[in-house]
DNA sequence: GCCTATGATGTGCACATGCGTATCGTCACG
DNA sequence: CGTGACGATACGCATGTGCACATCATAGGC
């Protein structure tokens, strides 16, 4: 049928993707924390993972983090050995950032934890679900940035 | 090929899906400001909508939210004349919460403006994957909840 | 008819977060 | 070389939220 704008008998998107994902990050805290490894460090280690950063301020904006909180986070990743913080030497007010190789290590073996745990989650989708499910939301959760 | 259970090239679920949210939710708060709803106004119009409840507890569990915080929301909404709270006659200890029909007005306005908007971001999965990517939703947040 | 459990409500604590502001060093431009 | 912009850092404030505890009324079992 040709429906114009009634409303659609589904769901708010909203109303299921926000309970979801505090229920995977409450579920994922456990696991974080026997890596000793906070969620904003996670995050950090995951981001510098893909692509080391100029500043700490380019960084924060990347995670969606607030700048000021970032630094003790920063701070005590730097502590652990898991970062490094180099001045940049054509700009000696940013700090370069940049994975150790044991920051490196942390950070995927987290991961393989986290994952592994959200597959018990992603189990009760069937082969083609999961394949269309991820990439929808890839989809979306690049789109939603913008 | 048959990989076993090597690391998947994905990101993490929580990674996406959690900033997915974040990004809807602060998207639904102008929305729900037109409306002059607070977010957890609107969240218990809808469970209320889907079925009336016997104890603010009860609604309390069943959207998540903290039962000493609850009590502000159900005064508010009883204020705006969108919910009722009658004593209950088998049990005068509780509240039977139900809506008014302003109420329930008031909360299918909301939400079609709020679905309206979360039809852009919709737009951008072919019909197949909007299909596929709802069903699996609604799947993984009713599972996350066990 | 007591005693314990339960429901609604209020209060205070702890914590994380967002936001603005201040400081200090460094850079870039005139 | 001096002034304004920028990066990192620290601090304080307001807010939201979870949690524990306290109070009061009522229900239900003994």
């Amino acid at each position: 049928m040709a429906q114009h704008e009634a409303t659609p008998a589904r769901k708010d998107l909203a109303a299921m993707i926000g309970p979801l994902g505090r229920s995977l990050v409450a579920a994922e805290l456990p696991v974080l924390r026997e890596h000793d490894l906070t969620m904003w460090g996670y995050a950090v280690l995951t981001a510098l993972a893909e692509q080391p950063m100029r500043t700490q301020a380019a960084l924060a904006e990347s995670i969606g983090a607030d700048k000021t909180r970032l630094i003790r986070v920063l701070d005590r990743l730097q502590h652990q050995g898991l970062i490094e913080r180099h001045a940049d030497p054509a700009d000696r007010r940013a700090n370069l950032l940049s994975l150790t190789p044991e920051g490196a290590r942390v950070r995927t073996a987290a991961q393989n934890d986290i994952q592994r745990q959200e597959e018990h989650l992603l189990s009760r989708l069937s082969a083609e679900e999961r394949t269309v499910f991820l990439r929808a939301l890839d989809i979306l959760s690049s789109a939603s940035g913008d």
